[in-house]
DNA sequence: GTAAAAACAATCATGATTGTCTTTAATATT
DNA sequence: AATATTAAAGACAATCATGATTGTTTTTAC
């Protein structure tokens, strides 16, 4: 796929009462899942529009159709991976369960999964790739305040030691963000999964605050 | 850079005294760093051939003059990387200090320079790149097969509780690649860099035998 | 001092990817 | 039913990376 182009956002066309339009949105629905597979099983660099019309099985140029070029289809790829993310990690935290264990391993498993690994191929690319951070940045900065918001409304009471607080989500993010990439890396011995995730909980315990604790 | 096909190695030529290849060796080592370098700069994947004769000043001929191909370059620069690795975490862990803060420190400091950067590019190219995969896989085993070694010479008398000495390794592991990984990819938040260190040589601590805490 | 070998440079043909453009089929509206 | 609009497919030229080939210069060896 083509580098993304840094370019202004076109205005919106005109909001019209289009009804057979849904059609098209099947359409496009197909090709934006198609492009999240092929990132996931050739990664992102080797993610090319020949490619992904055919995961989606459909020619080339019904593909360029729907969408422009294939940045625009990355970018719509993007979007959805991030609501994907979203949905997910609102799946997680929203069992109205509050203890440590539940949702370390709710995000754990939600970490384990293929749209984790979708998302680390672009923020690795992204790297080198100016104009995909320019659109990837965003989403990765909006999951991480959501993230962060969400853990305050789990732990009100642990609030009047933030700096114990903050430890507690950074230690998280960097144990598990750490295990998920070993493991797509050849980095991972599976044995030691269970103990290190026993031991972020313990952790993440000892880090509250005597009165949340009990 | 093309994708590296897997072959069998060729018999290795004649064991000749040649007097003027020393200065062919120091050519191989301009293009060698010359690919290191772009991986850092462009990633794996927009490392070309003609980027690294650009980056290493000479012409793409040359280049492919001491290198059959693409592949067999990037296969050199692979095991010069991994040489690379090896030779900092000598320098990390053969300080004869057995001190855990000043031991983390270390391989926090190497994990955070460019080397790291280029095998992480590396490695999660080869998750989708079985050719490359077959050339790194083996020296990330014996880098990790050498730390663990060099862990358990350093600390003779932990080797009673496994278990525990184990989780200490893969914590460290974890914590301090999530972090490098994350700040490569926009997600980690400096200021809680030193925390976490912190924090981690006190679970290290913590998880030590009695007999050693001391 | 000449011959051989190596270092280096330049060009060529091939294959892949990209975006644009044209053509055909399907569908909706009048 | 006729026509206009959209979906879909295919053809096209431009760009780029690759490996191979050929030619030129420098260095080493005899």
């Amino acid at each position: 796929m083509a580098r993304i182009a840094i370019k202004s956002s076109k205005p919106a066309p005109a909001l019209e009462l289009n009804l057979q339009a849904a059609k098209s949105a099947a359409t496009r629905a197909r090709l934006i899942d198609a492009t999240i597979r092929c990132i996931i099983k050739y990664g992102y660099s080797r993610t090319t529009t020949p490619r992904v019309a055919e995961e989606a099985g459909m020619s080339r140029g019904a593909m360029l159709h729907h969408f422009e070029n294939g940045g625009t289809l990355m970018q719509a790829a993007i979007a959805e991976l991030h609501e994907k993310r979203l949905r997910a990690f609102r799946q997680s935290a929203g069992s109205s369960v509050h203890e440590v264990h539940t949702l370390v391993r709710a995000y754990w498993k939600q970490i384990s999964g293929q749209t984790f690994t979708a998302f680390h191929e672009l923020a690795l690319a992204s790297r080198t790739d100016k104009g995909l951070a320019s659109i990837l940045v965003p989403a990765q900065d909006e999951f991480r305040l959501r993230w962060y918001r969400q853990a305050i409304e789990l732990f009100p009471e642990w609030q009047g030691d933030r700096a114990r607080f903050d430890l507690a989500l950074a230690l998280s993010q960097n144990v598990l963000e750490g295990m998920a990439i070993n493991r797509l890396t050849h980095g991972l011995d599976e044995r030691m999964v269970e103990p290190i995730l026993n031991d972020l909980e313990r952790q993440i315990e000892a880090l509250k605050p005597l009165s949340v604790k009990g």
